[in-house]
DNA sequence: CCCCAGGCGTCCA
DNA sequence: TGGACGCATGGG
């Protein structure tokens, strides 16, 4: 075991203990879980929900109700939750083309690159939404990286600075157990940690529960 | 008033 | 390939 490997595992067995289960994705079924990944892209899980509510009272949480839903529609149902041009637009695509391709049950069969190829081509899904819709819609073993992790990652050194999205994911496909149930609950969890200790103006940085694993300043070879 | 949010596409050097 | 910028509502 390398020592990211070493510090990733106790930073994982740490946040467990202090937060407890964190019971991703909040959706219920693979639908509202997609759609609830296109809408909280830069925006808060609260305004989030609202759009959410929003659709569900108009039955509108299936891919096939929304590719039949005039665009004005949706753009008045998920207003609150920010972007509601792009992201109206970009969920009727969305919903277009996985009727298209014959629903979720034949991008099932695809095996997990493929799958994640095809969500990249869609307009408005990069690779943080497409790879939150891998884990918590289809549950493939793929590790999520958001602007928080990155942080997190950098500011305690297990990350060079320039680490980008791809070096991130590399960073903890390739230094822990490829298990869906694992990815699930560190992702959420360090969005958890993040909110609280690190935004991007760093408020309560020196508190944070996770400075006892932060790498000392190595010159040289750094973390990939 | 300012900053931030579980990003992404486009444009330009 | 990488950095700036627009997108928009709602909360602290």
């Amino acid at each position: 075991m390398t020592e990211v490997a070493n510090i990733l595992n106790a930073v994982y067995n740490a946040l467990s203990a202090a937060f407890g289960p964190q019971n991703w994705w909040p959706a219920d079924g693979p639908e509202e879980m997609i759609i609830g990944a296109v809408l909280t892209q830069n925006t808060t899980w609260k305004n989030v929900e609202k759009a959410l509510a929003n659709l569900r009272d108009n039955n509108l949480l299936t891919f096939a109700a929304i590719a039949d839903t005039p665009l004005a529609e949706l753009e008045a149902l998920i207003r609150p939750s920010g972007y509601f041009r792009q992201k109206s637009q970009r969920l009727k695509d969305l919903a277009e083309a996985i009727v298209n391709a014959g629903g979720l049950a034949k991008l099932e069969n695809l095996a997990t690159a493929k799958l994640r190829k095809w969500l990249l081509k869609q307009k408005g899904i990069g690779p943080e939404t497409a790879d939150s819709i891998l884990l918590y819609a289809f549950a493939r073993p793929v590790f999520v990286i958001d602007a928080y992790t990155l942080r997190i990652g950098k500011r305690h050194k297990w990350l060079a600075e320039s680490a980008d999205y791809a070096k991130a994911q590399k960073l903890f496909s390739q230094n822990l157990p490829a298990e869906v149930r694992l990815f699930n609950e560190f992702h959420a969890l360090l969005v958890q940690i993040g909110k609280n200790f690190c935004r991007p103006r760093n408020p309560r940085c020196c508190d944070c529960p996770l400075s006892q694993f932060s790498r000392p300043l190595i010159t040289g070879k750094t973390s990939l």
